[in-house]
DNA sequence: TAGATTGTTAATCGATTAACAATC
DNA sequence: TAGATTGTTAATCGATTAACAATC
């Protein structure tokens, strides 16, 4: 999940269209063109809204909010509601954008698509490693760091990509608001502070697969009915402020081995070749 | 942002952890990490709901779900906590997933440290490519689809990662699910249609962008009052049945091109060379 | 006109947050 | 004990959705 922090409220001033409305605007709108490409000329809010994945009520909401582009009784122009979402969101305009970071991941963010072809126009490739600088990837040179605010200025750049390592990022972010950047698209595993006006959207790939860790277990749980059920029945294991020479102990104690009891035998595909109790990772992510 | 569909209601049963709660939990995980590396010992719910980038009366409720962990007056035992949340998102196992489709973006993922540090381990890499057979990508050879289903249920694996071209992806999907994968991270640029009881997660690199540039676009708007106010005039342009045979007209009419008046001023650091309309992109991203 | 489908209402649900009693 | 901080309550806010009147 992307967290977004914004300077105003959740549903904005002017028209007032809600944040959860915004998000799904780009959906509705990768639905609208796959019809517009199989020249379909109009949709229903049921046809689109099972296209895109959502409910046909929240739909018409969130279209309502752009205003009436739907006939009743026929439903929606798909190339009229192509062009009033594309302006909504802004892509009717071209934006530079330069990506910082060209590791493997700096490199699919060139190399992707999906960039060009709405408006997204990579303007600059940007890395801190000088054995880097002029090597071109997806056909554009890269260049060095020295040159980040130069290059912003000079494109009139106002979307930053952050794909560094989680070390360099908030030094990187610094230096790109400084540069007049105001919206961040963060995939760097760290939380970047940031002044009152620059909005950050945060792309982490590990969370996504924890999320999807949570509910996996769950299911494995799930066929065993109340095995999930048991509440831990100890109290806080150690008086916190004596912790710090007990924190192995505490992490380790009887307690927790039986958290295992029940769990792994409904599907046993799982777990292949782990440990009756795997260990915890000791590092954080590059 | 991603969207996530799950098989059962946002609270689950079991112990009931809300949706928006088991998203956050990563977040304090890596926090929590962060200072067990530097040997913290405690903290209190204000630092690390600080340094995880949310309110700390949301973090005390979201802590409350898992149980009574803290201590009054003192704050949370770091590694105590650490272990706490691993084990509710089912980190203290270990979870083979596979990455399909090892372009520019999988080999990214392959790479990714974030993944192998935090209980997933990369069991395979496949692709259709027959050239990529047998290359190794971060140190694991590529395997062709033909051996996809018997990875997978050699491995045990649950999670599997599509990160195809967009049109390959359904097909991918549809064989991961058939082999016994249960939970599917996706890149690519479709909504996957999964049976009951497949969770499905999505990132789309794309949709972060368009949002980013729809706030961006409000901030230009912003420095002239009213400017953003004006609520389109015409009601619909054209009756849509007949709508097939004048769609480029319909984009293109008068009252679309009003639309610039006023923007664009504020800030002249934007838009440096595009025209006064984009043209709007005609392709899907691949 | 009859059928179809939008746009909107209103009920419901889930998430957020300030405040504070409990308690270490 | 006094100070600090949790865990929980309750109010508020935003998002979702079924239902249906409006209307093409």
């Amino acid at each position: 999940m992307a967290t977004g922090r914004h300077h105003r409220p959740a549903t904005s001033r002017s028209r007032g269209i809600p944040e959860a409305t915004v998000a799904r605007l780009p959906l509705y709108l990768r639905a609208l063109m796959a019809l517009s490409e199989r020249s379909v000329p109009t949709v229903s809010s049921e046809e689109l809204a099972s296209a895109a994945g959502v409910n046909s009520a929240k739909l018409r909401k969130d279209f309502s909010y752009l205003g009436s582009y739907g006939t009743r009784g026929v439903g929606y122009d798909v190339e009229y509601l192509v062009y009033q979402i594309s302006r909504e969101l802004g892509l009717t305009q071209d934006w530079p954008v330069v990506i910082v970071g060209i590791g493997n991941l700096g490199a699919a963010l060139a190399n992707y698509g999906g960039f060009a072809s709405r408006g997204f126009r990579v303007a600059a490739l940007i890395d801190a490693d000088p054995a880097l600088t002029g090597k071109p990837v997806a056909g554009i040179p890269v260049q060095h760091t020295d040159e980040l605010e130069t290059i912003i200025s000079e494109n009139g750049v106002s979307i930053g990509v952050i794909a560094t390592p989680a070390g360099a990022a908030q030094q990187v972010c610094d230096r790109l608001v400084a540069a007049g950047i105001t919206s961040i698209l963060n995939f760097a595993p760290t939380v970047l502070s940031v002044p009152e006006g620059v909005d950050v959207r945060k792309v982490d790939l590990s969370i996504e697969l924890q999320i999807l860790a949570f509910h996996e277990q769950r299911k494995a749980g799930e066929e065993l009915p109340g095995a999930e059920e048991e509440v831990d029945p100890a109290p806080h294991p150690v008086s916190p402020p004596a912790a710090t020479v007990t924190k192995r102990e505490t992490k380790r104690d009887g307690r927790d081995s039986n958290r295992d009891s029940g769990r792994g035998t409904g599907r046993d595909a799982k777990r292949p070749d782990s440990g009756p109790d795997g260990d915890l990772p000791a590092v954080m992510p590059a």
